[in-house]
DNA sequence: CTGAAAGCGCTTACAG
DNA sequence: CTGAAAGCGCTTACAG
C-alpha cells in the first residue's frame, strides 16, 4: 500500500514500543492505559519508552477500535456578525474548549446559518462518528435538535437551557436569576414602570426572560412593556423610541443584550432624555463595553465560562456513562454602574444608594 | 470483541452496501469516492443504496487507511475574555469554518493560555493525526510555531501574518493598508499631529502598524507619538489621558481596537475634551459598536470572514499538494463617521468634507 | 471492470 | 502476567 509522502519525522506506533521493550502490542496497549494485564516494572519500562520516543496514540485508530471519536460537536446557529458581537459566545466556547481539552477531548466546531443546518451537521457528525456527543445551545421553542439527537442516540446536554426538555439534560443559563435581581434593582430605586427591549422570541431562554420579568414586575406592584427584537442595534434604537414616545413612558429599561442597550442609550440621549437622571438603563448580559460608556451601564453578570465548563463536564459524563456531576455555576450578578439611578421624583423604596461613578452621583434626585 | 452498547440505530458501513449491491468493497469505496474502476451502472446502483441506507463515511477509518484526518486545527492564545470582546476572532473563525465545511474539512478549536500552549497542542494534534493541518494567528516576533510546523513538517499558514516568514504561507491582515487610510483620512482632514494606542508590541502586527505608521506620518509631514498597551479599556484611558495632558497633545488619536477606541473616546470627553471638535479619534477595526456610541466612530473595516476563508482555502490546497488559491480579500475600507473632523482652527487641506453624521457636521470647523 | 486481500494503528477478549 | 490474533471500517495496489 502506497501512503502518501509524509515529510517530517516519522511518528512512532505501539508496535515500535513493543518491539523496544520486548512484549507484545497487547501489552504494550494496556499498560498506556493503565489497565490491569502487565506487572507494574513492565509498564514502567514501556511508559518509559512511550515518553522517550514521544508517542501519542493515533487518534483514529483508537476511535476505529473503541468506536470513541474523542471529539465533542459545537454546531452554531449564528450569523458570523452576531457571533461576533456577543461576548457570550467566546466565553462559552472558552468554557467548554477548556473542560475538554483538560480530558483530552478535542472540539469540532461549526457554523451554519439556521437551526436546520445544525439538524444536518449533527446528523453528519454521527453518522461519521466524528463526535462521541453534542453541545445544543441557542434552545428553540420546540426545537428540532431535542428529537433528532433522541431518534440518534447521540448523547447531547442543552447548555443555558432554560428547562427539563425531554431526556436531553439541560442547565440553566441563569435567565431566571438574572431578569429578577434586574428587576429587583430597579424596583428597589423605586422605579414601578419598566419596560424590556427583548431579544427574539424564538429563543426559549426569551420566553423564559419574558415570564419572569412579568412575574416579577407584578410581584413588585410594577408594570411594564416587552418590545422583542432581532438583537440588531437598530431594532433597539426603534424599540427605544417607540417607548420612550409611547403614552406611558418608563422610568427604566432592561435590555436583553449589551450592544442594544448601548445602542437604547444613544437613541434615548439624542432624544434629549438625561441617563440616568430620567431613564434608566440596564443590560442583562455585562461586558467590557457596558464599564466603557458613559454612563457606565448598570448590567447582569453571567458566569458564561462556568456554564459551557459545567456543560462540557455533564457532557463527558454523559459519553462515559458516568454520574453527573453537581452543578457549579456562579449565579448571575448584578453589577450597578452608573446608567440606573431613582426615578424622577420619586424617592428608592427600600434606602437609596449611591452609584458607583461620579457621572450617576451628579444625577441623583432626591425624593 | 465487545463494542460498548450504541444506542440509536445502526450505523450502516461499505460492506453492507456491498452486500446488497452484490459487489465488493473494493468496488464500493471506488464508487463513493468517484474513481475509476467501476461501470457507470454499478456506480449508480451503488449510490442510490448508499443514499438509500443513510450511509456515511466513518472519518476514523477514513482517516487510518487514507493517513487524513479530514480536520484542521486552530489553536488560540488569548484569554477568554480578549477572545470575547474581539470581533475579529469570531469572523475570522466563521470565515474559516465556512471555507472548511464547504469542502467537509472539520474545526478544531483549541484556547490556550500562550504561545507555548499553542505550540504543545500543535504538537499533539499532529502526534495523534487528529488534524492534517493548521492556522497559526496572531503571529508573534519570534513566532516559535514558525519553526515548530517546519520541523514536524505540519501543514500551516499564517493567517493576517504581516510578511513572509520562513516556509510557510502568509496571507496579509490589511494591517499597512489600514493604518495608510486612517493616516490619509486623518492628513486630508487637516491633521498633523497625530498619536496613536497601540496593542501589544509582542504581536507581529503591531510592529507592522507602527513601522506603516511612522511612515506614513512622516510622508505627509505629521508627528505622532505611540503608546503601547495591554488591549485594556485601563490602559486605553491611561494612554489617552496621559496623550491628551502631554507637551504637545495631538488632534488627533488611532486606537489599535474598537474596545480601546470606545474607552478613549469616554475618558477624552471626562476630561472635558469636545470630540471631534477638539480631538479627532479612528479605530483600527470597526464594530457595531463603533456605530452605536456617541458621536459614532470613525473605524477602518477589514473583511476579516474574508482573511479566514482565504487561509483555510490555501491551507486546504497546501495538504492537498495543489496550486495556491488567487488572494481575493477585499482590501480594508475606511468608514467615516461623526469622531473624526477637522483639527481646530485648520482648514482640511485638500477638500473639506462632510462627515456623514448630524452629529458630525455641527461639530465641523471653518478654516 | 471486478474481487479478494492486505494494511492503517489501535483495543480487547481469549488462550496459555 | 503475557502473547497471538481478530476486529474496527475504510483504501488501495494486485490479480483475474
Amino acid at each position: 500500500m502506497v501512503r502518501r509522502q509524509e515529510p517530517g519525522p516519522r511518528r512512532p506506533t505501539i508496535a515500535d514500543i513493543a518491539q523496544r521493550a520486548g512484549v507484545s502490542k497487547g501489552s504494550v496497549s494496556y499498560a498506556l492505559n493503565g489497565r490491569p494485564g502487565v506487572s507494574e516494572p513492565t509498564r514502567r519500562r514501556i511508559l518509559a519508552i512511550a515518553e522517550e520516543v514521544g508517542w501519542h496514540p493515533n487518534r483514529a485508530a483508537r476511535a476505529l477500535s473503541a468506536a470513541r471519536s474523542g471529539a465533542c460537536g459545537l454546531a452554531l446557529a449564528r450569523p458570523a456578525r452576531t457571533l461576533a458581537y456577543e461576548p457570550f459566545f467566546a466565553e462559552l466556547i472558552s468554557g467548554i474548549e477548556a473542560e475538554l481539552s483538560s480530558r483530552q477531548v478535542a472540539l469540532m466546531l461549526q457554523i451554519v446559518e439556521d437551526v436546520e443546518a445544525e439538524t444536518v451537521a449533527l446528523r453528519r457528525w454521527w453518522a461519521e462518528r466524528r463526535v462521541d456527543g453534542a453541545l445544543l445551545v441557542d434552545l428553540r421553542v420546540e426545537d428540532p435538535r431535542v428529537p433528532l439527537v433522541e431518534e440518534l442516540g447521540l448523547p447531547a446536554v442543552i447548555v443555558g437551557g432554560p428547562g427539563p426538555t425531554g431526556s436531553v439534560p439541560f442547565f440553566p443559563g441563569g435567565d431566571a436569576n438574572g431578569v429578577s435581581q434586574i428587576v429587583q434593582h430597579l424596583v428597589r430605586l423605586g422605579h414601578r414602570r419598566i419596560d424590556r427591549v427583548a431579544g427574539s422570541p424564538e429563543f426559549a431562554h426569551t420566553q423564559l426572560r419574558t415570564e419572569v420579568f412579568a412575574g416579577a414586575l407584578a410581584g413588585a406592584g410594577a408594570s411594564g412593556n416587552v418590545v422583542t427584537t432581532d438583537y440588531s442595534s437598530a431594532a433597539a434604537v426603534e424599540a427605544t423610541r417607540q417607548l420612550l414616545l409611547g403614552s406611558a413612558p418608563p422610568t427604566a429599561i432592561v435590555y436583553d443584550s449589551d450592544l442594544m442597550a448601548v445602542a437604547g442609550l444613544s437613541a434615548a440621549q439624542e432624544m434629549g432624555t438625561d441617563v440616568p437622571g430620567e431613564l434608566s438603563i440596564a443590560s442583562f448580559d455585562d461586558s467590557l463595553i457596558c464599564g466603557v460608556v458613559r454612563p457606565s451601564l448598570t448590567a447582569c453578570a453571567r458566569d458564561v465560562v462556568g456554564y459551557g465548563a459545567q456543560a462540557a463536564r455533564a457532557l463527558i459524563s454523559l459519553i462515559e456513562d458516568e454520574p453527573m456531576p453537581p452543578y457549579a455555576v456562579e449565579p448571575p450578578r448584578l453589577v450597578a454602574r452608573a446608567s440606573t439611578a431613582p426615578p424622577p421624583g420619586a424617592s428608592a423604596s427600600r434606602g437609596r444608594r449611591r452609584t458607583q461613578h461620579v457621572v450617576a452621583s451628579t444625577a441623583e434626585q432626591s425624593g
